[in-house]
DNA sequence: CGTGACGTTGAAGAGCGTCAAGAAAAGTGG
DNA sequence: CCACTTTTCTTGACGCTCTTCAACGTCACG
């Protein structure tokens, strides 16, 4: 645990920012939040489903995801989490998380008390409004998710993902050029699209092969957007970015 | 439309308990909300994706579904909602909803507009958190589907929705024994499991002659709710009802 | 007693899963 | 820097779940 820095929650004031720009002493109190920095290895847990939790976690740096175990051995991933994302903010209201999470990379989490962001949002109704949008856009996101599983095909699944990504990391930067960080080994972005790492080593081929994309050392580049876009029906609107860089075909 | 009678949002006070019990003057603020019933007929649409609105709609009675149109020609049911729920809570923070809805049966909705309820949560902070915990709740739900539709197969799709109905509609006094009425179509069913309803129609025979569930007139009887629950594995844990009736196996 | 919506069934085929094995990368320790 | 191990990726062969297409049955309703 490092003490909270200067600029520390940045991020999060970016997001937050994402439906009006925020007052100076919104960003103020923001900044002011007691959090507690901590950075996680790749592969390991920060978050047991069914445990109680008494913090928020807001991603710094770095990527997470959520899934839950079935017993049949599935492990779906329900969600990814790239920087300035507010995985859990559903534990400021329900008591105990219906996944778990792990970290796909190292990442850099801030940690927040319930009690303390509970103060804020009394305090500054715009701010609870902001953590409020956050929650929706996230299951916004899960609809999008749930089409795709349920009437896309593999190929549609993975260019959708990735389109998502694209957008969702460029809102922060994290982009270069098309070309974004991929640390989702194919057996993630099997269990976070429903389908099995065999299939997505071969769809993969398939979209190498057509020149859509290109994936090696955990690097993903996209050759043609608007062919991409159009593989995955691809319409961005659904992620509510404020200036959603390049738009869907 | 007809003028708001006396008791009339009571589903929705039922619903907002489910934290923790409202106090006389919270009941009483939900009461004299403004709101505007309007009774639509099974298959009527009641909201269109991407069209603004400025008033939250609230099931007080019958069944509508949320959906989202692709180019393919598939039409993932996204959401089911029944009595006590609301469904388009996100249209309070988000400028366009990403989804449709049309009613399953005829329905009774409330329709209340936006700057009431935002006046409502600005004067009780304890509002604000029950109508936000619905929201994490549906995403909840969400992520149970998204599962389902990443790693359950037919048979547990269909199990999993039935129990998962079964209990958000005891929660509301709406079954009848272990009977829940069931007015989607074979074709519904497929839509919102992701599969054929040539293939919802041999999995339910297959369902029904393990003597699991009966199914016709648009009605489901559950016949052995814990081994109904076993092939869903199915865990009520997400749906974060108060007393939920009766446990998963 | 037609007529349309919904349910049921069969046959054939596609997409994706399973199993298995080998190749390439990526860590690990000397 | 090199063996060594482990993880990840890749590919083939085969099979199963689910889809597609198409026909027929059934019920409600005007």
């Amino acid at each position: 645990m490092v003490p909270a820095a200067a600029n520390l929650l940045a991020p999060l004031i970016r997001k937050l920012s994402g439906a009006d720009r925020l007052s100076q002493a919104e960003q103020q109190a923001i900044q002011s939040l007691p959090a507690k920095v901590r950075i996680v290895e790749a592969q390991q847990t920060i978050l047991s489903g069914g445990e109680a939790s008494t913090s928020c976690c807001i991603v710094l740096d770095g990527w997470t995801c959520a899934f839950q175990w079935l017993r049949n051995g599935g492990r779906p991933i329900l969600a990814i989490n790239v920087p300035g994302d507010a995985p859990d903010l559903q534990s400021l209201h329900l008591p105990a998380p219906d996944f778990s999470m792990v970290a796909l990379t190292r990442a850099t989490l801030a940690f927040v008390p319930h009690a303390e962001l509970h103060k804020l949002t009394a305090a500054f109704p715009t701010l609870a409004a902001a953590l409020w949008r956050e929650a929706l856009i996230t299951a916004a996101i899960h609809r999008a998710w749930m089409a795709g599983l349920s009437r896309r095909d593999a190929r549609g699944r993975l260019a959708h993902l990735f389109c998502e990504l694209y957008l969702r990391l460029s809102a922060f930067d994290r982009a270069n050029g098309y070309a974004i960080p991929m640390p989702l080994r194919q057996t993630d972005l099997a269990d976070a699209l429903g389908l099995t790492s065999v299939h997505v080593n071969r769809t993969l081929r398939e979209l190498r092969s057509e020149g859509l994309i290109s994936l090696h050392s955990r690097r993903l580049e996209i050759h043609a957007w608007d062919r991409l876009c159009a593989v995955a029906e691809f319409d961005p609107q659904y992620l509510h970015l404020k200036a959603s860089g390049r738009n869907a075909a």
